[in-house]
DNA sequence: TCCATAGGCAACCTCCTGGTTGCACATTAA
DNA sequence: TTAATGTGCAACCAGGAGGTTGCCTATGGA
């Protein structure tokens, strides 16, 4: 078997990425700072019913993850979205139906004597 | 602030699809069902580092997930991908997209003080 | 200066997850 | 019929994830 999957190239990093979109409550809290742009941990907290150090906890997976970073400003913590990081899901994504069409495009060939 | 978002109409589920695509091991099981179209557990697991009991699990956190499903032959058990969660997975990514760019829009038009 | 507000840190708890091992059962192939 | 192959099931285990609480520090406003 040649060299399996090209897309695989940073299986790694995909999976944190996919892993931090896969929580509920973390999705949730990419819809509000997509609706609402960029806002501090109360502000998020506020919104929610967990804590806002369970919230800290997630956004804090989320950064790891690259999907948003912090800046301080004054006594708050401003979160927004890395938008680059969420295109590189939607990027793998493609590839991974990409290398599934190219797939079947040699099974078929490859079984013409069907 | 009136209904946020749209985009959160199903997030259960979506986390859920997320979650199943958020593993190394079941990122390889996706690529190599991709690669190589339908095959057995036994033949997923020569390609692996782990136990089959291991990869069985995956596969059925896949197939929670609707990603894969299987159909058993003989005493073998044929695992395929199912497209259509994988195109949905997508989807949402894009929803997700499109949401932030129809925010972004708002934003702008409502912050012309600047 | 003093109090309320916004966060950070750390300890702790429970449950799920990824993984293994051992054994039983069904289906092939000799 | 027998042995090998392909799975399923259940128990078990360590570690990580999600969440909470308590306490301490730093800013901002009155």
């Amino acid at each position: 078997m040649r060299g399996s999957s090209r897309v695989m190239a940073e299986p790694k990093s995909s999976a944190h990425l996919f892993a931090a979109l896969g929580d509920g409550t973390r999705l949730r809290l990419v819809s509000r700072l997509c609706d609402g742009g960029p806002m501090s941990i109360s502000r998020l907290t506020a919104g929610s019913r967990v804590t806002r150090q369970a919230i800290t906890k997630h956004l804090r997976v989320m950064e790891d993850a690259g999907l948003v970073h912090s800046t301080r400003r004054g006594r708050e913590r401003i979160w927004r979205l890395d938008r680059r990081r969420l295109r590189e899901a939607r990027r793998h994504l493609d590839l991974i139906s990409k290398q599934w069409d190219d797939a079947l495009g040699r099974l078929k060939a490859a079984v013409e004597a069907d």
